[in-house]
DNA sequence: GAATATATTGTACTTATTACAATCCCGTAT
DNA sequence: ATACGGGATTGTAATAAGTACAATATATTC
């Protein structure tokens, strides 16, 4: 299924700039940031706007289409993968990864009153790279 | 066992500034920003600076003295709790508890080369309180 | 008690994010 | 086709969280 299509499921109007946005999102395995992205897209849409990448991602994040992870670092991260998988980010280098040989817990079911919406588990230390320049 | 205790334990030289911080954290369940901790410290400590709250808090977690507590929200929470638990970020009110019934998961073993040293696991939605101002 | 190390303060700065008003673009109804 | 209306996009300005840094104060060691 192509992108548009994907949008058009989740209830979010295919324009150009959010075609182009989740593209960029799916294609890579880095979880970037809004900035990020930003970037990327910059010098194929020169008139692309930091606002409408930042509205545009938190739309991905309430309709399903994405996830939004909040890690120890500064920014807000994304992830097309809205599969339930664990991240790691690295202290040394910054750089967000999937602990794919990790199972992801299961959403925690709802206390008395609580309505759970989502939820994350994530891990920070060290990537192979940090770990070989910094420890030994 | 007294917070000055706590804090040599750990290695943290217990200055007057360090001590009220972690007193101030271990005292209530809201798990505070740096922020506000730093507003309910002031009228006490007229003198106290931001930095410190940062830089004590940032020492905290680095010592293991307490939690530090990434959520979607935009600033860091901290938490003197540092059992494995697991946080709930309300989006209506912005409140964060914990969410006591559900069993923690246990941190992930590393993947090859990986060094984990800390992890999380967190959820979002609605309160109590929220959900029936909201919902119904 | 002097010398040294560590902690704190205050200010300035950076960076991420949001607010908002103006403009643009697309789909539909005339 | 063309005009209308609503959502999408843009750009600028503002806010808010966090960090850098140099000066000062406080504690510790000799």
């Amino acid at each position: 299924m192509d992108s548009t299509e994907r949008l058009k499921e989740k209830g979010i109007r295919p324009s150009h700039q959010r075609i182009r946005i989740y593209e960029t999102l799916a294609s890579t395995k880095a979880h970037p940031s809004a900035e990020a992205i930003y970037k990327e897209l910059s010098e194929e849409l020169p008139t692309l706007s930091r606002t409408t990448v930042y509205s545009t991602l938190d739309l991905f994040a309430e309709k399903g289409l994405a996830q939004r992870l909040a890690l120890s670092g500064s920014e807000l991260r994304y992830d097309a993968d809205i599969s339930r998988h664990v991240h790691f980010r690295c202290r040394g280098c910054g750089s967000v990864s999937d602990l794919a040989a990790v199972r992801a817990p299961a959403p925690p079911e709802a206390q008395e009153g609580y309505v759970v919406e989502s939820s994350q588990f994530y891990a920070e230390g060290l990537c192979p790279a940090c770990s070989s320049r910094l420890d030994p």
